[in-house]
DNA sequence: TGACGAAGTTAGGCACGCCTAATAATATTA
DNA sequence: TAATATTATTAGGCGTGCCTAACTTCGTCA
């Protein structure tokens, strides 16, 4: 990994204490056997985690007594068990995700999302709690798109456009949509699939977009940018 | 790692491409260097990524030769660069993160993300888009919640009560705020920080709420439900 | 009490992903 | 062209996190 993880856990860990703390939660305490049963590994297993969570102050561990949680492993284990609340119930109440799926998702997310980040998903799911009408609006939005069609998003025209970017980003092109002028003037410029772009300014009408590829100038008419899917940085 | 990736390359892995994706994409080509630089690793780790990388079809590679991406590998890495732009575009316009905390944030989630969550991402920041109102409106939130203040997360008031709680939903308690009557009741019944509480039925009006806890039944008003902080499953 | 089975632990192996140190190939410059 | 500097590769080591296999501890029941 080379990411710099701010966590004082690692991923593998931080599921090993979720499963202490839901165990402890439901029986007040957990034995070996319950954390392997839940998380698909061996016995073994969980017996060097428990030490590594032990070292590290969040578990009371005794070789063969039941576990339980320190102060500070319950307070770890809950910032956890938030992060997943808050990522699954924004994917379900404000995304229209499916329950399994959300779940699903939200228990990878839970070991990347920051606080600042669920603290404001959750602030985001108060507001639309109190504007039904928003809720309503992008769920329509969302039917309109039909993500559940079984085409391959790869085949689905790409979510962002060049007149999706700002004034001063980059990105690449991944196709140009046949059948525009645009795409025989690209083309003859040598520029396709894997080109860099970058937008230098927008009108503000967003009308002309200036860009520049390969050192060429251009200005874009907003139709014209709306049919070049891009991947931005 | 417990959870299963459903993805074709791990994390690191993922990584190395993207740095190739951008460095092709504005030289042409990339050498062992630049990637090393860029992702702040030794150029031997590089050539192993890179055989890796090779081995799966994903990168063009000769010995002591510059890299480039395979078409498999441009799709993959243009599809992990999407994820990452979407999920800091959400960041910044939705959420109202910071630049730079948001795009520090989006390379962590960059590979957490379902291609499925970033589409819908996708078409939630185009209807932000088409209604600005939404977006004064949660900014508004964010800043009335000032997140910014020194306070930590652990000490301010938890976001989830047992009042947001749906039907046939368990959580653990961590908080519950002193001086409602409720609390010495709870007190009372042994129960307290660590307790499961299962949430058995909502009244339409969202009234009282029946909560099961440690056995015992309970309705709960609103105002006593929202006093109790906890952490949903 | 002593034997048995279940639960838990230790020891050792393997894959990944990073590192350092030594070596090899390529580029640059005299 | 030869010496040197830069870049890249190999070899071997270390931590993490999983595994299997062998062993220990604990609880139960005859």
């Amino acid at each position: 990994m080379i990411f710099e993880s701010t966590r004082s856990l690692s991923a593998s860990l931080e599921d090993y204490l979720q499963a202490i703390f839901w165990t402890v939660a439901a029986k007040g305490a957990a034995r070996a056997k319950d954390i392997a049963r839940q998380l698909g590994v061996k016995a073994s297993s969980v017996t060097g985690a428990l030490q590594t969570l032990a070292e590290k102050k969040f578990v009371h561990y005794q070789p063969y007594e039941a576990i339980t949680l320190t102060a500070e492993g319950f307070d770890e284990a809950a910032r956890v068990a938030q992060r997943h609340f808050i990522v699954r119930e924004f994917f379900v109440r404000v995304l229209g995700l499916d329950e399994a799926v959300a779940d699903k998702e939200a228990c990878r997310m839970e070991h990347c999302v920051g606080d600042d980040v669920a603290e404001r998903l959750a602030t985001l799911m108060e507001f639309v709690k109190a504007h039904p009408e928003m809720q309503s609006g992008v769920s329509q939005l969302l039917a309109e798109r039909d993500h559940s069609d079984g085409m391959p998003a790869s085949v689905r025209r790409g979510p962002v456009t060049v007149a999706d970017l700002r004034s001063g980003q980059k990105a690449v092109i991944v196709a140009v949509r046949s059948g525009a002028a645009l795409a025989r003037r690209l083309v003859d410029m040598g520029l396709g699939r894997g080109a860099l772009v970058e937008v230098e300014g927008v009108a503000p009408t967003g009308d002309p977009i200036r860009v520049k590829i390969r050192g060429y100038q251009l200005a874009l008419r907003r139709t014209e940018a709306a049919a070049i899917s891009v991947v931005g940085k």
